[in-house]
DNA sequence: TGCAAATGATAGTATTACTATTATATTTGC
DNA sequence: GCAAATATAATAGTAATACTATCATTTGCA
């Protein structure tokens, strides 16, 4: 059983691009060329002329460029969740499942061989460049009610259900758990750009150490 | 002495607006119209209508509109900043000074009857909406180097310095910061607009308890 | 009064973000 | 193996955007 598939909200496309091989590489070359360019950079019209296709032919996959980023983003997401119930088998503490979970979310993503058409070390680093422009926007409220941020909620959700599992009393978990995921992305984009907003050194394990702590400190019950 | 006077730097415009009655007529309109309609959906064409202006008069005080808003956002830092001075004149403790800034990151600001032509509480809702779109661009190393991000990276700074008061022994304040103030703001959206992101009620009590825990905790020399 | 600076008025361009139409492959059912 | 449906390619076109350029007019001020 080798064959893998992440489902996204089907409001996250047109026509399902996982379906056709030219959706493939729609998908594939998206995030080759978003990560080069960044995402305003990035047009219909280079996507498909890096594939030699036509910008008609990627408009029938997806509405527009902010709906292929919703697209990757939950992809991301969707992957990062299948990601922790492997790790989960073998992990038995709810505190080794919140550091795994910390380390997953920050260190470099390997290429699954499985689904060569994407580049999840690659689409990792689209997300922490990218991921607030897709609820910065004025239509969050109509776009949260079609699933366009549900990848994200259930990984806040997931994570929060762990945490209940070390103390029970703790009480927000979700704006916990909402900031730590944040702080991975915006931390990692920090070292790399602004350093004076950090005390990380390149590399991910200073990222880790201070969000597991983080984590850690604040739901123990102690005092 | 009424008069008080946000400096922000020089490569944040193309001529200083605070100098001139059309520049202070654009950065009210700007920070009226970026609220109600977005960012994205905000062009200098609307804004020179709105004031009864012209386009090109408008570019000759901002190169685009991304410069128009890195200039609102950081005279948003150097205006909190001039408020936390205020305030630390009484507050002695470091943890009182602490809890006093997530307070003013927070809680909504009053308008500041010396500037008429800013409009501060809705100045700091757009700083929640739009901020990270500032720092999330390509060219954010070149414009880190022209002090795009000084007013952030100076916040950041001072409640470093303050922390390490509380515990010498801190060794990433900046990092604890940068997300501080990063869930500050976007712990604000949420409650409004993703709310399974967050434990919080609507208005801002819950989020400060929650930020000022966060902080207290992790910085707290225990165990 | 006269000069410089600021602003207004107008025009124009390249690019973007689509939409529409028609032609040509390709797959699928029968 | 053929018709019908479907997917894609090719092409064109439009409205809006993000500027740039030019020149006329107003305004402050020496």
């Amino acid at each position: 059983m080798n064959v893998l598939n992440i489902t996204v909200s089907h409001k996250l496309y047109q026509k399902n691009p996982e379906e056709t091989d030219l959706g493939k590489r729609i998908l594939s070359k998206s995030i080759e060329l978003m990560k080069q360019m960044g995402y305003e950079q990035l047009t219909f019209k280079k996507i498909a002329t890096a594939i030699e296709s036509t910008e008609a032919s990627v408009y029938r996959y997806f509405q527009n460029k902010h709906q292929l980023l919703a697209y990757l983003i939950n992809w991301y997401w969707g992957w990062l969740e299948v990601k922790l119930a492997q790790e989960f088998i073998i992990l038995n503490s709810p505190e080794n499942k919140l550091k795994r979970a910390v380390q997953l979310l920050v260190a470099p993503m390997d290429q699954d061989a499985r689904i060569p058409h994407i580049n999840e070390g690659t689409l990792q680093r689209i997300v922490v460049a990218e991921y607030p422009k897709i609820y910065l926007t004025k239509e969050v409220d109509v776009e949260n009610k079609e699933g366009y941020f549900r990848g994200y909620n259930r990984i806040c959700d997931i994570l929060s259900m762990i945490a209940l599992q070390i103390n029970p009393k703790y009480k927000i978990p979700h704006s916990l758990f909402s900031t730590i995921i944040s702080a991975a992305q915006s931390q990692q984009f920090f070292v790399e750009h602004l350093p004076r907003l950090s005390d990380a050194k390149a590399g991910c394990e200073d990222i880790i150490d201070f969000l597991t702590e983080l984590t850690l400190k604040t739901i123990s019950n102690d005092e």
